[in-house]
DNA sequence: CTGAAGCTTCGACATACGTCTATGTTGTCA
DNA sequence: TGACAACATAGACGTATGTCGAAGCTTCAG
């Protein structure tokens, strides 16, 4: 098990982090978010979680997935990256592996980003 | 000029992209939104997006927030990061140097999160 | 049991990244 | 003008990262 799953693992159920423009964060959520963030930083990452993302059930076979332009291998090193980093969970089922995306961390990410409310006049 | 400041650029004037469950993104599209993400996805770079962020107006002095544990010369190099990613700007005010949120950006990366609509049973 | 398909792990390599110290630049104030 | 404060840039250095080819593991068809 990874350090950051670790980290995962020792949160509370309820989403990690209040939205950046709530407070500041600190080390340690600073941390952990930075992980989930730096997943999904690069390109190629970035593609195979939006392929697996927009398939039905949001779940998809690696063979789906595979062509983004890099070795078979290294898609399996990318989508490890983002089980690691709780973003994708995987399951085998016959000959295949199929990934599907964690909504509840999707959402999560996404209130981080909840622009500051307008400032009074 | 960074080659990501012009990518930006050439962006409509529209938030840049789908959300990551409604259609997977072409390389183009990866490779600015990753640009992003990349750039929230260091704990440091984090923690200094996140103080501008939750000051009043989202805007804050380096002097406010340049006390993250590491060097004057490297929060200056990250913040510069945050500006290149088009997460952040920056204007001189006298002896002080001011960053702002983009908030449109960073409304723009939330949209990106937004989960799947729940499938028809 | 054997072979093949699907995926992961391993080991190697070039490049990118985060950090530091030293030095520049810009603005303020006496 | 000179000294100082606030930031930025330059250069160096160790580590992390993305990529590949080769080899390993699982599962299924025959």
């Amino acid at each position: 098990m990874s350090k950051l799953q670790e980290m995962v693992a020792a949160l509370p159920a309820e989403p990690c982090c209040p939205a950046l423009t709530e407070r500041e964060l600190t080390v340690e959520e600073a941390e952990l978010t930075a992980a989930m963030f730096k997943a999904l930083g690069d390109p190629v990452r970035l593609r195979l979680f939006s392929k697996v993302a927009s398939h039905p059930d949001s779940e998809a076979c690696v063979c789906d997935i595979a062509d983004v332009g890099v070795s078979q291998p290294t898609v399996s090193h990318h989508l490890k990256k983002l089980k690691e980093a709780g973003l994708l969970a995987s399951e085998r089922r016959g000959t295949w592996v199929y990934y599907r995306v964690e909504p509840a961390v999707l959402a999560a990410m996404g209130r981080l980003l909840t622009p500051a409310p307008a400032t009074a006049a």
